[in-house]
DNA sequence: GTCTATACACGGATAGAC
DNA sequence: GTCTATCCGTGTATAGAC
């Protein structure tokens, strides 16, 4: 790996773990194993890098979903497998923790990658959703965006959970109780 | 309001719009019209500084959940008025937000009174869904911590969605979501 | 391309005057 | 209690040698 990609997988690596506003070019030096003048030459200065390390995991995260929501199965099974798939919980996602970053949210640039990737899962799973529906295996009350919306926030808000006990056991627990209220044979509700 | 209020005061401000990281004693004093003996009077430091306005903040949070899932109606009206009730939802959750910071998650202290107060709302939904059940409003086949951990996923990952977009609108479609799911007269899936 | 040297402001804290 | 002065390391960037 050349020096230029060791710095975009530094850079990475120390946005996922600390963020925009507490990752220095120094500690991605470091982790690089490079000098100050590699990553000057590269890169303007660390909101380019920044950049170039953000479009990179969104891109990936993006296909990640898409590997998942574009496989096999019943649209129940495809959402569930999202949901299920083997994550390491307690650090998070990498491209949602960056909308808690006020550098980032303040950029406009460094904030597209972010939501076209949000966007994009959330349209695919509305889509199943919506897919699921004329099939009849979902109730035709029920909106796709909305859907995909309480999908979507349920993992990233896992991560909240699980982060603040130490455990991932708070995910889980959220994802089953959506699936549970998706899969429901019986109403969730009978008032 | 004295100054070691103020000190808090901002220093809480401040952890919501920055995080932990972001936060330096120099913009708390600035935002506290105070100079650094007095920060260092009333405090040994920042971290101390900050565990008294996290503890202020979860304390504050609590009683807000408190006082909504504490209030009249049904089991299925309490929790949609906790999901539902009035946010600033383009700043975030002031709890929330400290899971991504790794300073926060590092300190035992620190992380105390976001992971109680967390803790603590998802048992009292945990309570009102097992209510519910008992009052024959949910279907007995729904686990009531799952349940509970869904809806504050919602809640945590709809901030996330809503900041990656710029616009509160995700955060509300995550919501409905939800409530339609908790809601259904007619089951999600029919298979 | 990569390194070292240098720069200057900021982060976080202490000392001591008032 | 609060202020100013001072300290040292770090954050971010530039300059220029190799």
């Amino acid at each position: 790996m050349n020096t230029s990609e060791r710095l975009i997988e530094s850079t990475r690596e120390l946005l996922w773990e600390r963020g925009y506003v507490g990752t220095s070019p120094k500690a991605i030096l470091e982790r690089a194993g490079a000098g100050q003048g590699s990553m000057y030459h590269h890169f303007k200065g660390k909101p380019d890098l920044a950049l170039a390390a953000v479009r990179r995991t969104a891109q990936e995260m993006r296909a990640t979903a898409e590997a998942v929501l574009g496989g096999p199965g019943t649209p129940y099974e495809r959402i569930e497998a999202y949901l299920t798939r083997e994550r390491d919980v307690l650090r998070g996602c990498p491209v949602g923790r960056l909308t808690m970053d006020p550098e980032v949210i303040a950029s406009e640039e460094l904030r597209a990658p972010v939501d076209e990737t949000i966007a994009a899962i959330r349209e695919r799973i509305a889509a199943i959703v919506e897919e699921g529906k004329r099939q009849g295996r979902f109730a035709p009350g029920l909106d796709g965006q909305d859907i995909a919306a309480a999908a979507l926030a349920t993992v990233q808000g896992g991560y909240v959970l699980a982060r603040a006990s130490g455990s991932p056991a708070a995910f889980d627990a959220g994802v089953r109780g959506l699936l549970s209220l998706l899969a429901a044979p019986d109403p969730g509700r009978q008032d």
